[in-house]
DNA sequence: GAGTGCACTGGGAGCGCTCCCACTGGAAGC
DNA sequence: GCTTCCAGTGGGAGCGCTCCCAGTGCACTC
């Protein structure tokens, strides 16, 4: 390819005049406009055929100053954090939805500053026609450069502090009350929390919905005992845990990795599950069913939340108004409480 | 913002006006390009600062005819199988490496017939300046829609029955082989092997180092008992090896997610690991370190194997010749075998 | 018969940028 | 003193498309 003879591709004008028609009536018809001679159209189509002309995306993007792409942001320090399953779904929901309205999907790592940068320069420039940010903490720098976009901006789960117009998140309070409520209507009392980072919103409202159940109970909450998310910060989580209160009845961890790393080291320590400590996660990801003991867990609908973002993106781009969503969560019971 | 005042966005033309010199000017100062007197570059600058311009990337694409963004193309029937923390990581090097060479990155997961057909018209149309295409399977309908790509073309991992120019592999026969003569160190001779799916070339070139290795120890190696690299076919796989072949003592499976499915079986069949079966994985995912008991597997460079084909694509945007490159793999001994 | 409407047509002006090229004037070389 | 050179400059022609609009013919009214 790169040494090909650089047969440039054929122009639209190029089709109209090997068709006989204006470049006019040829962009017409390419874009099933109306106005165009059934012949005339004929005519284009069998000049198409013959030249192998594909329009080219970047004149149309400038003539129409629509680019045909969205770009989705996932922000963080550590890039590692991308390697968690969850963005995985979450691309593969806001891919499809993207898919239906034709739109390519960009997809911006903004660990280092200058990551960031070219997302601002992105969202500033009209690279892409909207975006979709995810996983923005506390005072995150992309928080500010939203302002400035010229573009529509549609968040994936609520940033701290502020909530934008335009976000779809997943009802995270609920599925931790709900998780919490399933393990005290085992008749525990002792239930813990490990939570996930209190600088993201999702972290501190699963704590919320924690700490709910437990003061609807009548007991005590635990402070929160937090993680970032990840296995051994779980397994790190539960260690201390076992030691600031040996006798923890159960552990609500606000995120399957976690809750499997807590589940690994009761196990180290000699503990069974349920009978000694009964576990339940939230996510519900692909290694909740593998664990052992497979894990109760609350399943968050990730796919929807990124089909849901997309299209919410597109409606923005259409110029609708769509309204904010949250997504139902629900619990998974499976053996681990 | 979709309701806002649509003021213009600032053009270089007002910039150039601004700060008292020709577009010309202004480009070449913007472009840090030389024949600009000093006094007009800091006039330049002072002009984009107070009109808050930002260059317009698609005119500039039109007339550099270079777009400023690489495609990813992972192609597969089934959109989950995206779900694999290999593309993850995949990504993560190929982001890191394409941000250092200032493009932008598209991913295109191609997996209905829709998605097919906008990646082949991406392709045609250079609407990117080059493509990684990722998991190629036998008979892939996209195989063929390479060979008219008006731009260069990267393979991560080689297709089934072409050799393509361009490539980044992983030495998955080396690393096959290393891990089966590894449980054959142990004294063990009734190894077996779960391998991926035969239609890929990661599939076959680690059935064929198991089977190198095998016989160059002068024994017979098992015929292939075929998983798609999930967990589930992984259990299921090893469920099948224990009916036909319950005196089985080692297991060389040709993915993690596969080994800790054989993992799962075999506890619940009662064979102690390694004890009575030893296991060893491939890909040294995350879920190897934290299996019980941790995996013994074959580490191979997923990041480093997005990077590297980036910098290779990079390398032919720029119209350099890179050549083929095939990354190593080690052996990580954990307890499993 | 002139008037009205409408499906169709093609010319031309952008979209916002890059880059070629012709031009200037002052420094350097002879 | 007169060439030669070259950093610096701005005009203008694209890049390949969309879309407005004025213009054409033809059917159909009154």
């Amino acid at each position: 390819m790169a040494e090909d003879a650089p047969r440039r591709q054929p122009t639209l004008d190029e089709v109209a005049e090997r068709a006989g028609v204006s470049r006019s009536v040829a962009s017409r018809a390419l874009n099933n406009a109306p106005h165009v001679s059934r012949a005339k159209r004929e005519a284009v189509e069998r000049a198409v055929r013959q030249l192998g002309y594909v329009p080219n995306p970047t004149a149309r993007a400038l003539a129409t100053r629509q680019t045909g792409a969205a770009a989705l942001v996932v922000s963080g320090e550590d890039p590692s954090i991308f390697a968690d399953p969850f963005f995985a779904q979450v691309i593969v929901g806001a891919s499809a939805a993207l898919e239906e309205a034709d739109l390519h999907l960009m997809l911006c790592l903004a660990a280092s500053d200058r990551g960031r940068k070219r997302v601002a320069e992105l969202l500033r420039s009209r690279g892409a026609d909207g975006a979709m940010l995810m996983a923005l903490r506390e005072d995150d720098p992309l928080t500010r450069v939203t302002e400035e976009a010229q573009m529509p901006v549609v968040f994936g789960g609520r940033p701290v502090g502020t909530t934008p117009r335009w976000y779809v998140d997943v009802d995270n309070v609920g599925g931790a009350r709900k998780a919490t409520e399933h393990l005290l209507s085992r008749g525990l009392t002792r239930v813990a929390a490990i939570c996930g980072r209190l600088d993201t919103e999702a972290g501190r409202a699963r704590y919320r919905g924690y700490r709910d159940a437990m003061l609807a109970a009548g007991l005590d909450p635990f402070p929160p005992q937090e993680g970032d998310f990840t296995e051994p910060s779980g397994a790190a989580a539960m260690a201390a845990l076992l030691v600031n209160h040996p006798d923890v009845e159960g552990v609500f961890a606000a995120g399957d990795n976690m809750a499997v790393g807590a589940l690994r080291t009761l196990r180290k320590a000699g503990r069974q599950v349920p009978a000694d400590v009964a576990v339940v996660g939230f996510d519900d990801l692909t290694v909740a069913r593998i664990a052992d003991p497979p894990l109760t867990t609350v399943h968050q609908p990730i796919e929807a939340l990124g089909r849901e973002m997309a299209r919410m993106l597109v409606a923005l781009v259409n110029g609708q108004d769509p309204t904010a969503l949250i997504l139902p969560t629900r619990l998974v019971v499976r053996s681990s409480a």
